[in-house]
DNA sequence: CCAGACGTTGTT
DNA sequence: GTCTGG
DNA sequence: CCAGACGTTGTT
DNA sequence: GTCTGG
């Protein structure tokens, strides 16, 4: 699954490799957790835009802002059909940009530390997402996101089942169009390449949500 | 028809 | 054990 | 995802 | 909002 990401990119070249605008500030964060705010690109009605959603897709018909159920994933093989994440799918696709993701051993006894994914020779990873607004009885918009999810490739099998979609440049534009048909998204939704990932064991600096900077992602086996 | 759910992961 | 907060 | 709380009353 | 279960 993916519970745990990190941007640590400054928005300036954020806004260079998608080609968005961007107006609100944004603080490189190397531990970016759900609930928190970070950095979504959106197919607006004057283009690409960067706007900071939380992260925990809110769905608009939520009656108080939470969910009894966990949002910061959606299982690609179910997205399409499921009642929660249908119409954010349909209308409301978004890429997460990412410098990587970080992994947990899903077997808590053998002690593996935690893993840190990143895309060989690129900067980011642009991860397929959903969103939707939420309106609070006060007016207030809440804007809020989940970020697909797939089978692990053979790399980060190694520790865990599952991990982010992520697609290359050339298939943007269409994943963030809303008038995409729908047949045509699925293809999109593949695991990224086990030639393409990078592995690093990490320590568990990064397991609280406090620590956001580059400790982090320090390799255990140079400290 | 209305009421109630709507999710992911990992573990046993 | 299970839910909430970050 | 992990860490931390999980409660009540009354007082500042 | 929209689907499923009864």
């Amino acid at each position: 699954m993916c519970g745990r990401y990190g941007l640590i990119k400054k928005i300036e070249e954020i806004q260079k490799r998608y080609r968005a605008q961007y107006s609100e500030a944004w603080e490189t964060n190397y531990n970016i957790c759900p609930t928190t705010l970070a950095p979504v690109i959106v197919e607006g009605e004057k283009g690409r835009e960067i706007r900071l959603m939380k992260w925990g897709l809110i769905p608009s018909w939520s009656e108080d802002g939470k969910t009894k159920f966990s949002t910061i994933n959606a299982r690609a093989e179910t997205v399409a059909k499921s009642g929660l994440y249908r119409g954010p799918f349909k209308k409301h696709r978004c890429i997460v940009p990412a410098s990587g993701f970080y992994e947990w051993a899903k077997d808590k006894k053998k002690g593996d530390p935690p893993m840190w994914f990143t895309p060989k020779g690129d900067d980011f990873f642009s991860f397929c997402g959903i969103w939707d607004s939420w309106k609070s009885p006060e007016g207030k918009e809440i804007e809020s996101f989940s970020i697909i999810t797939t089978d692990a490739n053979t790399v980060v099998g190694k520790i865990h089942d599952r991990m982010p979609c992520a697609i290359t440049d050339n298939m943007i534009a269409a994943w963030i169009s809303p008038t995409t048909p729908e047949g045509d998204l699925q293809s999109f939704l593949g695991p990224y390449p086990a030639s393409k990932t990078s592995a690093l064991p990490v320590s568990a600096y990064v397991n609280k949500v406090a620590n956001k900077g580059p400790e982090c992602i320090a390799s255990i086996n140079s400290t």
